[in-house]
DNA sequence: TTCCGTACTTAACACTGTTAACCATTGCGG
DNA sequence: CCGCAATGGTTAACAGTGTTAAGTACGGAA
């Protein structure tokens, strides 16, 4: 008697193992000893258990961005741990950050909206983070919550290209990390030369 | 008796008409009133049927930016001219552009690697601006190169947020690339204070 | 004319997501 | 204790998928 958690579990296994293209209802329902109908009494479809595995996996970012930001630090070196964090996240758990890209858009206006409940919260913390260095004088932006928008789009540009496996073979990737991240909070920070 | 061009128009067509997850090699080979079997004359598989769509996707990306180029300007002024080209490429022709980051990664082994010269060629040439604006002292970057593949995840990223339709409904999206090409541009521009 | 490639087809295999119909066990109200 | 409904599973089937082995029809060269 398989429960919801179990499904997933087996799905996230099977992702992981044996990539996207090979899942399937089938192969999830044989490692759970069961037959593929009995997996549609948990979930309507494939799409929405696949909708439920990107839920948790933006559950589990969202904890880990949340807990980073436990540590007391200026707004700057914040918005480096948050960097750091992210990519730690979306490296050490390739297939669980994929999973949250990889509903095509076709699909998605199946996922309702409530669901985004979560990752709204994210940014508004990444808002937050933002809003104390601009009143600090540190950072130069002109809308926090559009900011932390275009920081995430950043952040996730980098990771995207990496498991996609774009990097040029010269490059090193932790240089390429290294660097990236010191353009982007670059371009989070004041400009204007000190009176 | 379809040509190779033939089955890849169509087959954009099809992926632009009803989305990638509806793409079957059999309605491909029934938009050309032939049969599904005769598609496998032309390409191995349906992986080499979609890697020539990336192909030819990239090399599209590649010229528009490569044209952009050809009207003079200093370096800062350039990498606004890129980023709005790679945008308007990428949101103009969005199933062109998903297209090349459509594979999965499980299956980039596959990609041989010298399809890879057209992209690694605007690589170069991004290199390229970036170094003269570093000549210039416009610009502030340790590697070229590295900035170059930087600067190209970042946009990819926004576009990527966009694309899969995760961007806040309570953000214009005008704004929001107003607002990235901002930070991203300004996170490559010299810091010193001029003394 | 015979032969050879080219372009295409038919038929089939082993899969996929999904559904309708059905069985067995359990716990509960009378 | 009996019947009944819910729970959790099953079998069998449908329509569709990528892919391949084998075969046909045709046009041009020896």
């Amino acid at each position: 008697m398989p429960q919801e958690t179990d499904i997933l579990r087996v799905t996230r296994e099977l992702l992981i193992r044996d990539g996207f293209s090979k899942l399937s209802m089938r192969k999830i329902a044989n490692e759970l000893d069961v037959t593929a109908t009995t997996l549609y009494h948990y979930f309507e479809n494939k799409d929405d258990l696949l909708l439920a595995l990107v839920e948790d996996s933006i559950r589990q970012l969202a904890d880990a961005l949340r807990q980073s930001m436990e540590q007391e630090a200026d707004p700057v070196t914040r918005l480096g741990i948050l960097t750091d964090t992210f990519w730690k996240f979306a490296l050490d758990h390739p297939q669980e950050y994929e999973v949250i890209y990889m509903v095509r858009p076709e699909e998605m206006p199946k996922f309702p909206k409530e669901k985004f409940q979560e990752i709204r919260s994210v940014y508004e913390m990444l808002a937050g983070v933002i809003q104390d260095g601009v009143e600090a004088g540190l950072l130069d932006v002109e809308d926090p919550l559009v900011s932390a928008y275009t920081l995430w789009a950043q952040l996730h540009g980098v990771v995207s290209v990496i498991l996609s496996r774009r990097l040029d073979t010269r490059i090193s990737q932790s240089q390429f990390l290294e660097q990236a991240k010191d353009h982007i909070i670059q371009g989070f920070i004041t400009q204007k030369t000190p009176a």
